[in-house]
DNA sequence: ACGTTATAGTTTCATATGAAACCATTTGCA
DNA sequence: TGCAAATGGTTTCATATGAAACTATAACGT
């Protein structure tokens, strides 16, 4: 019986990914990094996670929503987006009624003091962006956003 | 009592986060979409998690590693690392040995199964990234590298 | 040498998550 | 109309995950 062959050195025949070049495992990283960084200022003070903090931002921005609106904007699935709005409506950030014309669909609104919460979180989750983007300079921010724009199917 | 305030309009004195534009949000987005599509070619076929098969890819790279090394190399947490080491030392894909040495520390390598395996999924991981990168021109690819280097403490 | 502190890795426990089943309502169409 | 199929949303269940506690070994200081 053959001795058991010692594995191909990491470099001879096989081709390992370069993970330090490929782009979806970078990514992956830089996002994770910037993600929980800006999650470190709020969790811990508002009691808030983020899929509920994507959530509410994007309330924010679009009023009157309904869950599966949300979902498609944060790209969470519906699951994730229910139990946020159960802890949300609990915490009385979030208000929803039914939809008059379609009674399955509930619409979505911050509350007053959904607002509040927003209008002290929101600051920092730019401040923590500006330090990022403080590493590249006007013309790599330019670009930056232009390739996000072609690699993105936006809405 | 007066009447409860209807909240303000997403525009007005707030300055909600502009999500289309806002730097985490969009990578984080991206990032999901383009690690989902390609785990969608392996996972089903090959039994086997994301954080499994980042491990595998790093040991395709780095030969020999310990599980911290691996763990710092991933950016994946020691919990997560050991148990993806325990699924893919069952499954015969990783070798684990005692470090000579240093008795806590294990020495961790693709057995021959392993590296068939990587060496299938290697390629689609990497066309699924071709992909990705040819909806940008050669010059924005080059701004993209440049822009992750600056953006990434690399190890 | 000996006790203290640090490190590698695993286990436990409590929480987060997603797929599939489910309920209610609405839509499409014979 | 009335009934099958589709849609919005929640619940269930099984799995994934991370923090903290734990075990074993090594390193450090005296």
């Amino acid at each position: 019986m053959p001795a058991k062959r010692k594995p191909a050195p990491a470099t001879a025949e096989h081709a390992p990914l370069q993970l330090e070049h490929f782009l979806p495992y970078r990514l992956s990283i830089l996002s994770n990094t910037i993600s929980q960084a800006i999650a470190d200022d709020y969790q811990r003070r508002y009691d808030i996670s983020v899929t509920e903090w994507r959530v509410m931002s994007v309330l924010a921005r679009f009023d009157g929503l309904s869950a599966r609106e949300v979902a498609e904007r944060t790209a969470m699935d519906k699951v994730a987006v229910s139990r946020a709005l159960a802890r949300l409506v609990e915490a009385k950030r979030v208000s929803r009624v039914t939809h008059d014309d379609d009674k399955r669909r509930s619409v979505l609104s911050l509350t007053e003091a959904g607002w509040t919460m927003h209008d002290e979180v929101a600051p920092m989750a730019r401040a923590r962006e500006r330090e990022v983007l403080a590493k590249l300079d006007a013309e790599e921010r330019v670009w930056l956003e232009r390739i996000l724009d072609k690699l993105q199917p936006v809405y």
